[in-house]
DNA sequence: TAGGCCATCTGGTCCT
DNA sequence: AGGACCAGATGGCCTA
């Protein structure tokens, strides 16, 4: 299906009826779901939004492609949030926008988000780094013994120790990405940061324990070539999510749901852990309380 | 709308 | 001295 919408100088601008599809030039910057068009409700596109700021001076005569590429993100995200706006791009062109616009696609945000933020971070990185260099020779050609930091100077060091910061978080975030991809998981879980710490010291006593059943012939697991690691590591995840599930359904172990909240909270790991009870044949039995049809594959 | 999670900025402290 | 590390503050986004 396709929708066809005329603004007022008789331009005509196409939109495919795909919710993939983004609204064509002139106003494509806007990425509006050409489904949430709708032709009764007319708003023109507006300087005028109350607490709508544009990052070039906020000229009210911009036309409408320069006044959308010029829109902060925030500024746009607020955009396709507003509900029957009034908005002038230009007095020769009124569009017809319906009154719910949908919000940008998850994945368009995380693509743009990203590209801004590497845009800013280059450009960080070189002006400092610039500057820093014009600092260094400056400060050769004088002969003071104590360095005194200019308030440009000290701006300098600010913005090159963010950029530090964000790269010391951006590896944190990869090794944390790193463990997720270790740690067996359930389809239903979405591992914050404290969760994907506690799941994997859990794992960690699983493994442990299966490491004290291998003293039993018929659990042992000893893994010579890549083909038996990868088959390995395989049942074990397979393994800890079967007893993740029976100790968090009814269990012994863990009481409530069996999301990772609950299998992560500190009460169950301070308190809970099996073998930390007294229970001496519960430290045994962890790997033996599978299911029988996931006991069997070790 | 409140709460959780997250990224970023910032200033302080520690380490090399 | 400079970089790493840390914790507090802040604001954005998402979800129940």
């Amino acid at each position: 299906m396709e929708t066809v919408i005329k603004s007022e100088s008789m331009e005509k601008y196409e939109v495919i009826s795909d919710y993939s599809t983004m609204l064509l030039s002139p106003v494509s910057n806007m990425q509006i779901p050409s489904h949430s068009l709708n032709k009764r409700d007319s708003f023109t596109l507006c300087h005028s939004i109350p607490s709508w700021t544009f990052d070039n001076g906020s000229d009210p005569k911009l036309t409408g492609q320069t006044v959308l590429t010029n829109l902060e993100p925030s500024n746009r995200h607020r955009c396709l949030n507003v509900k029957r706006a009034r908005l002038d791009i230009d007095s020769r062109h009124h569009f017809m926008i319906g009154d719910s616009v949908q919000q940008e696609s998850q994945h368009q945000k995380q693509k743009q988000k990203q590209g801004r933020e590497e845009q800013k971070h280059k450009q960080e990185q070189k002006q400092a780094q610039e500057q820093q260099r014009q600092q260094q020779m400056n400060s050769r050609t004088t002969k003071s013994k104590k360095k005194v930091l200019s308030p440009q100077e000290i701006q300098n060091q600010r913005v090159l120790a963010n950029i530090r910061e964000r790269q010391r978080t951006q590896s944190l975030n990869e090794a944390f990405a790193m463990l997720r991809k270790i740690i067996p998981t359930l389809p239903s879980d979405k591992l914050s940061k404290i969760q994907t710490l506690r799941l994997a010291a859990h794992y960690i006593d699983f493994l442990w324990k299966v490491l004290q059943n291998e003293t039993s012939e018929s659990y042992r697991v000893v893994p010579t070539t890549s083909i038996d690691q990868v088959k390995t590591h395989e049942r074990l995840g397979y393994a800890f999510s079967a007893w993740r599930m029976e100790n968090a359904n009814g269990g012994s172990y863990w009481n409530g749901s069996n999301s990772v909240e609950n299998f992560c909270s500190p009460s169950t790991v301070s308190s809970q852990r099996p073998y930390e009870d007294g229970n001496q044949d519960a430290v045994g039995s962890v790997s033996l309380t599978f299911p029988s049809a996931y006991s069997s594959t070790f």
